[in-house]
DNA sequence: CATTTCGTAAACACGT
DNA sequence: GACGTGTTTACGAAAT
């Protein structure tokens, strides 16, 4: 459903999804299945490309020093001299001081400054005008970044810190894994999306890559820390910048090792890369400190100065100092239509990355909800036995115990969509989308039919939305949520009106669609009785009937078969369904609320039944569960195949006497689901 | 692409 | 004969 934001993997596809499974595998087992060995290997996985991810970080962030830069410089030049010899060559002492101070000041463009360059007639308006959206683009870039980055440094150290305690928390452990693993998959494809976009620069003929490159200078960050994938980016990057200078380029390689340098990333990187580090007590406890400029703290740093280079893109000079360098910055990078050309693409890098980052931006706001709302809903995604993250379990603790209101089945001021809400919760606003569908909407979803109807109760009597279960599904749950387990066939239709404001027209149609139902699926057993004829559920029958496999959460199916009681899961639905079913559920009260198991039962049916056949061994050695003698039913369907079955109904769920424990004998836990599904 | 499942329509039988 | 109930066949769409 969540057209995977989490699956997008750009450098290793193989290896980040097999990760990602192997996490969510690991996070949806119970812990006495932990294995905390292969977790520190993966772990460490995921931090070396955490790793890469924060080195991507970097690279964005320094490119955008350097286009930044590359503005003021511009138009520090173009304002200091430019009106006297824009073309000119000569070296002048008298530049390097107002380029100095741009680059000491960085500052978005003065509407004065804006006239002058407009007076030069250098540049276009619009060209200008483009120059400075972009600028105040950049400032607004840097910040993002630099709060992203701090984030991502928070999220790594709090993964250190988590693998400290690892054995003691490995669910949360893993959890913050997972999540993890998601942005920094995300991250990867921001830097796919950079590289995809170099590549259409390169189409458009405004970049050219120079094969024969040697390869860069990239020493500082190869120091074990950069994998070989960022590597191969680099190369790409840096060699796809300008095309005429032959010195070759990477100079924003460079850009970044200073950068890299300069802030605290190889220390933590170095201590990323080595989980052991951490787990003996050797952590250093990182404060996320805020990047500043270089330039800010060191008055003769550079975005493009490095290491005794120019690192104007395509530039590689070599400067001894920084005063060569800025002489040279000002001769060789003087306003003229190569660097005008040069800081034009730059600027489309950079535009692009600013759209590319405000969209991943968005998805990781809804990766992040679309989480957060996962844990907080006990009733799709109930809590296992064992512990869930601390937070998301109280919080989600905190939700679902003042069982809201049937009326407000979705937590109302959750911004959600439906999409991320999952399956279970309707929301008005999916409500629309609903009409024309049809089937399969259980089998997808594997949402418990009843925990579904619980849920939605309010929206599917009012809303005249077909609800999302077939015709057999609806009707074996109005018959399971009949105190005998058996109903006439109008009283099938009554339920489904009563039920459903979508069943309150075309009532031929889908009574006919109910008859129709009734008679094919064997799994509906007509008995007589004294006043007509009922209609029960043979729920092995029904079950058999459901080959759909998992496709949703896997998760899901776990922890609720961990959790064996379905204790959590249980109580909120029924809290649920007999808040707002209250005057047909409380009416049998006397016999020990029968509704109480059917519904149980009903849960437990439709759990086992979506994952009857997730181990196809056999469907049929379902345990013994005491078949209640019913009455003789009247039309025994056809049954070529099994014979013993035709000699009578022996597993009718039905008849007058009801089974109180019903839902706790009938247990399917016999045997653990296999781990490998999927 | 074949098969299965499901929804819909419709014909038919039977009893009231 | 109308109506409700129940069975069956047929067909198309969707999913597998």
């Amino acid at each position: 459903m969540f057209q995977c934001v989490f699956s997008s993997s750009v450098l290793q596809p193989h290896r980040t999804s097999c990760l990602f499974k192997h996490l969510f595998y690991h996070s949806a087992t119970p812990a006495s299945q932990k294995q905390p060995e292969p977790i520190y290997s993966k772990k460490t996985e995921i931090q070396r490309q955490t790793v890469r991810a924060l080195s991507v970080k970097l690279f964005i962030f320094s490119a955008l020093q350097v286009a930044r830069q590359l503005l003021l410089q511009q138009q520090q030049q173009q304002q200091v001299s430019g009106l006297k010899s824009p073309k000119r060559n000569d070296k002048q002492p008298a530049l390097q001081v107002p380029v100095s101070v741009a680059m000491m000041t960085p500052q978005v463009i003065t509407p004065q400054q804006m006239q002058q360059i407009l007076q030069q007639q250098v540049l276009s308006p619009q060209q200008l005008q483009v120059l400075l959206q972009q600028q105040q683009a950049l400032m607004l870039q840097q910040q993002q970044l630099q709060e992203f980055y701090k984030k991502q440094q928070e999220q790594l150290q709090l993964q250190l810190l988590q693998q400290q305690h690892a054995g003691k928390q490995p669910k949360e452990q893993q959890q913050v894994a997972t999540q993890q693993l998601a942005f920094q998959q995300q991250l990867l494809q921001m830097q796919q999306l950079q590289q995809q976009h170099l590549l259409s620069l390169q189409r458009q003929g405004l970049l050219t890559i120079q094969p024969g490159q040697p390869a860069l200078p990239l020493q500082p960050l190869t120091q074990g820390m950069i994998p070989a994938e960022l590597q191969q980016l680099w190369k790409e990057v840096t060699s796809a910048h300008t095309p005429e200078e032959a010195t070759g380029n990477n100079h924003s390689s460079l850009d970044l090792t200073t950068t890299c340098v300069s802030s605290s990333a190889p220390s933590k990187t170095s201590l990323i890369m080595n989980p052991h580090a951490s787990t003996n007590g050797q952590l250093s406890v990182h404060t996320p400190k805020r990047e500043s400029l270089p330039n800010e703290e060191h008055p003769h740093s550079h975005p493009l100065y490095g290491h005794g280079v120019c690192k104007w893109p395509g530039c590689e000079a070599v400067c001894e100092d920084f005063q060569s360098f800025l002489k040279h910055l000002n001769s060789e990078h003087a306003l003229d239509d190569r660097s005008t050309a040069q800081c034009r693409v730059q600027m489309q890098v950079v535009q692009q990355l600013e759209l590319q980052l405000a969209k991943d931006k968005e998805r990781l706001q809804a990766m992040m909800t679309h989480l957060h709302v996962k844990s907080t809903e006990p009733k799709t995604a109930p809590q296992p036995l064992n512990l869930v993250s601390s937070v998301t379990l109280s919080k989600s603790a905190s939700e679902a115990s003042p069982q809201s209101l049937p009326h407000t089945p979705t937590t109302p001021t959750a911004p959600i969509t439906p999409v991320t809400q999952g399956p279970s919760v309707i929301t008005t606003t999916s409500m629309h989308t609903v009409g024309p569908i049809r089937r399969r909407y259980s089998d997808k979803y594997n949402v418990p039919i009843s925990s579904d109807i619980a849920q939605n109760q309010e929206f599917y009597k009012n809303a005249e939305v077909r609800p999302p279960f077939t015709y057999a599904s609806l009707i074996r749950q109005a018959i399971l949520e009949s105190p005998e387990k058996q109903l006439t066939l109008n009283e099938i239709y009554n339920w489904f009106t009563r039920m459903f404001a979508y069943f309150r027209r075309n009532a031929a149609t889908w009574k006919n669609a109910v008859r129709h139902n009734l008679s094919l699926h064997k799994c509906f057993v007509r008995v007589e009785n004294v006043k007509g004829a009922v209609w029960t559920v043979d729920e092995v029958e029904f079950q058999k009937r459901r080959p759909q496999k998992i496709s949703g959460n896997p998760s899901l199916i776990k922890n609720m078969q961990s959790s064996h009681a379905y204790c959590t899961p249980l109580n909120a639905a029924l809290q649920a369904s007999m808040a707002e079913n209250s005057i047909p559920l409380y009416t049998t009260a006397s016999m020990g609320n029968p509704s109480l198991g059917t519904l149980a039962s009903a849960m437990r049916e439709e759990l086992n039944g979506a994952m009857e056949h997730t181990n196809s061994n056999e469907s049929d050695s379902s345990p013994g569960r005491s078949p209640l003698q019913a009455a003789h039913p009247v039309h025994v369907k056809e049954e070529p195949l099994d014979p013993e079955e035709a000699e009578g109904p022996l597993s009718l769920v039905t008849t007058a006497n009801h089974s109180p424990d019903f839902d706790q004998d009938r247990d399917y836990e016999d045997e653990p689901v296999n781990e490998d599904m999927e």
